[in-house]
DNA sequence: ACAGCCATGTAACTCGTTACATGATTAC
DNA sequence: GTAATCATGTAACGAGTTACATGGCTGT
């Protein structure tokens, strides 16, 4: 492999390490459940294109046909997902943060809509972490150390602990808000 | 205006309320100095095709011509921001994030490997909370409510308390990768 | 019987990037 | 003079989305 793939290419290679052989309808339920989370969810038209692609390059084994096929990794496609994680640049994170790009522009509404929307947000946040929350407990169980959720477990712990955080801004930055509008 | 143009376009002409008029040029580095914090840092050829956009669209006006164009809002561009900013759907926060992507495959490397790539995480985190402590205190003295760059800065406040508890997190996670190592 | 979900696939489109190309201005 | 930065622009590409289309399976 002389250059490196897409990484949500990895990402759903690397969706597939986790348990049995899968059908590309189950592989974009999974990311939908977790990848999302912290990565994307890819349309169920690119999980198509994606393994096909995959699938070109022998990193993906098909079984069966026609519906209900499933995909499972190849040792070739276990040891390209190890050298992608060894060799590729990490890179930084990106957010891309409708709230936050509304907030800066605060100034071109009344403070009531930008406060209105911190507590959707709020709202949004909790339903969110509700939902983590639920893949955290499914994960429960297996996610002591040299288990087989012990990495996706830490991951998930990573991610509401983000969503708690990011709740106590969002409530800190409204009574900014409130405080200073009624100066 | 019967179509929402992509946010990013509703960004850009977002940091053009700001201050005076500028070049596109001077547009690409403010948004490298601050868009790129909580949404994007757009590639220079995406800020030219983006302000044809909204010229095209009388959503921008040009003052002068070759070297040195600079580009203003029109009344028509304040307005359908404010439009936009009134009726269009917010939407959920994305985050792209290559190091929870790695750390959830954290099984197929040496632990060594995953603990050494938290560390550099944490180096770049330090990093970026430098430029954005440079962006934040060059918005001081005018950041009361009321002022000018009030909303610029909540949100880099913002933006700093997010990478304050990114650094705790990752800080956490590597005890506790360290703690499992050794039993 | 029919609704709703499961499941598979294609086509068109566009956002955004990288690569390429050019030349003016400034600092040393 | 020459290197770095400022500044402008085009072309090709690709990742990823939305829309469209089809039909099997399951529960009521």
């Amino acid at each position: 492999m002389s250059q490196d793939l897409p990484v949500t290419s990895y990402a759903l290679l690397g969706l597939l390490t986790f348990g049995e052989p899968i059908t590309r309808y189950e592989l974009k339920q999974r990311a939908d459940a977790t990848l999302r989370f912290y990565w994307v969810a890819p349309a169920m038209s690119q999980v198509y294109s994606e393994l096909d692609r995959l699938h070109r390059h022998r990193l993906v084994r098909r079984a069966g046909q026609g519906r209900g096929t499933t995909y499972e990794l190849t040792r070739k496609g276990r040891a390209e997902l190890e050298r992608w994680l060894e060799e590729s640049e990490v890179g930084f994170p990106v957010l891309k943060h409708p709230v936050a790009l509304r907030l800066l522009l605060g100034a071109l509404v009344q403070p009531e809509r930008t406060e209105q929307m911190l507590r959707d947000h709020l709202d949004a946040l909790a339903a969110e972490r509700i939902a983590l929350e639920d893949v955290r407990r499914g994960l429960a169980g297996a996610d002591g150390p040299g288990e087989t959720y012990r990495y996706p477990a830490l991951v998930a712990d990573w991610g509401l602990s983000y969503l708690g955080h990011e709740q106590d801004i969002v409530k800190d930055l409204l009574e900014r808000l409130e405080a200073g509008r009624s100066e």
